[in-house]
DNA sequence: TATATATTGTTGT
DNA sequence: ACAACAATATATA
């Protein structure tokens, strides 16, 4: 069973993919194409809680792609909310290179659940979805992480 | 400060 | 086999 919807969040349309009670996709949508649904209502409720309080119930939702793809994602969900780390670094510590990395976060499925936006360049903020389009989201996601996070 | 160029590993064609 | 890419180190002015 599959089940499309679409979440308004704060700073823009978020429309999800459930297949089999699974979470496997959730992407950043210009409008709102598909309709609220019930099957939908624990995803909605944990969307409902990150753009409150930033935390993030990282239980069920299940990626797909290649192994490199699922190796680097599995690293950046234990990446902390508030903090960043670098292309290279997660590079260095996967034995790739910082290009892979940018390609691997690129292909992310699942949006803000595998935090590809705690991932930055070196000297900047780097990319979010596939170019400069969209740096703004990635900013206020992290704002929104920092400024809920206590140091 | 800024531009240029080489090097880099994975992915899509 | 090859070109694209959400990067980075180094060199030059």
């Amino acid at each position: 069973m599959i089940i499309n919807t679409t979440y308004r969040s704060p700073i823009g349309y978020l429309n999800i993919t459930i297949l089999e009670q699974v979470l496997t996709n959730l992407n950043w949508s210009a409008e709102q194409t598909f309709t609220s649904h019930d099957h939908a209502s624990h995803i909605h409720h944990a969307l409902d809680n990150y753009f409150h309080t930033a935390d993030l119930n990282q239980d069920i939702f299940k990626p797909q792609g290649s192994t490199f793809q699922r190796k680097v994602w599995q690293r950046m969900i234990t990446i902390p909310k508030g903090s960043t780390i670098s292309y290279g670094q997660l590079a260095k510590e996967l034995n790739t290179s910082a290009r892979a990395i940018g390609q691997a976060c690129k292909s992310n499925p699942i949006l803000l659940f595998i935090p590809c936006h705690r991932v930055v360049a070196k000297t900047h903020l780097g990319g979010y979805i596939s170019g400069t389009d969209h740096l703004d989201k990635k900013e206020w996601l992290l704002d929104h992480e920092q400024s809920n996070t206590e140091i």
